[in-house]
DNA sequence: CGAATAACCTGCTCGC
DNA sequence: TGCGAGCAGGTTATTC
């Protein structure tokens, strides 16, 4: 489910919720996620002060005054806030019971998801090592996605959600990027010119932040921490409607899988 | 090194 | 209605 869009606005709905709070209990409900969640996880984190949730790529960091956790969605995640009358969901796998009696459940149907420890200094886990750079930091650029590219012969959607290039970006926001970009899927990263990979950077950029702006994408089980959902699915231009008219010049959307994922892409309007 | 594939899971939709 | 096939937002491990 979650890409950067959706990690980050759970982490903005979450993180004041959660600084400075003192986590009373921390309840291992299912601990076979994309890892097994390790037990002494809830021995560790019980009497833990919360300092901060921030955000790596799509994982999640909360650090607190003892060892941390370090929090992925995988495909079907997502995290909510609530109280100990809420009733309890299937798939409900953790539990962060809070000083104020609230507290933060982790959901996930398919439990590619994970929740492992985090070590003081967080971001050298062997998980973030390796992470190419944030799409809306300054220092991804154009030039940056073109250098890494040449001699690469896989395609340019591949290219862009391969997480050591640039991070956050899942298969609804590079295709919807590439759309923008004038760039078709299949293209073979090397061959893509730099100037198509300026305009790609500059799209990915406006298309994430848009997409925060509006709270995230929910196609289906995507919910914020207080059960809402995002707003950005309306504002998808190919992503899901491979069959449908083009907004821009309504030829008719075509799909191909490329690297085991769906591509809705314009024959028209993509070169 | 890069690229392709399988694997990890549940749930939903589609076609027969 | 029932049932198998195929597909879904991600990432790692393995193989060539």
């Amino acid at each position: 489910m979650p890409e950067l869009p959706e990690v980050e606005t759970t982490r903005r709905g979450l993180a004041p919720l959660l600084a400075g709070r003192r986590i009373t209990a921390f309840e291992v409900r299912e601990p076979r996620l994309r890892w097994p969640v390790p037990p002494e996880l809830v021995q560790q984190l019980a009497g833990a002060r919360v300092r901060s949730l921030t955000r790596r790529a799509k994982y999640l960091l909360l650090e607190t005054d003892r060892t941390g956790l370090l929090l992925h969605l995988g495909m079907s995640g997502s995290l909510r806030h609530c109280t100990p009358e809420t009733p309890l969901r299937r798939h409900d796998h953790l539990t962060l019971h809070l000083d104020n009696g609230y507290q933060v459940r982790l959901h996930d149907p398919r439990r590619f998801g994970c929740c492992l420890p985090l070590p003081e200094g967080g971001l050298s886990h062997t998980l973030l090592a390796g992470l190419g750079p944030e799409p809306l930091d300054p220092e991804f650029d154009g030039d940056c996605l073109f250098r890494r590219s040449r001699g690469r012969r896989g395609p340019v959607k591949a290219f862009i959600m391969d997480q050591a290039i640039v991070v956050g970006v899942g298969n609804i926001y590079a295709t919807e990027a590439l759309f923008l970009a004038g760039v078709r899927p299949g293209r073979a990263a090397g061959r893509v010119t730099r100037a198509e990979y300026e305009r790609l950077a500059s799209h990915i950029k406006a298309v994430l932040a848009a997409a925060i702006k509006q709270g995230g994408t929910t196609l289906r089980d995507f919910l914020h921490e207080d059960g809402t959902h995002g707003y950005f699915r309306q504002s998808l231009r190919v992503y899901g409607r491979a069959g449908e008219p083009c907004p821009v010049c309504a030829e008719v959307l075509r799909t191909r899988r490329i690297g085991q994922r769906a591509s809705s892409y314009c024959p028209a309007c993509q070169k």
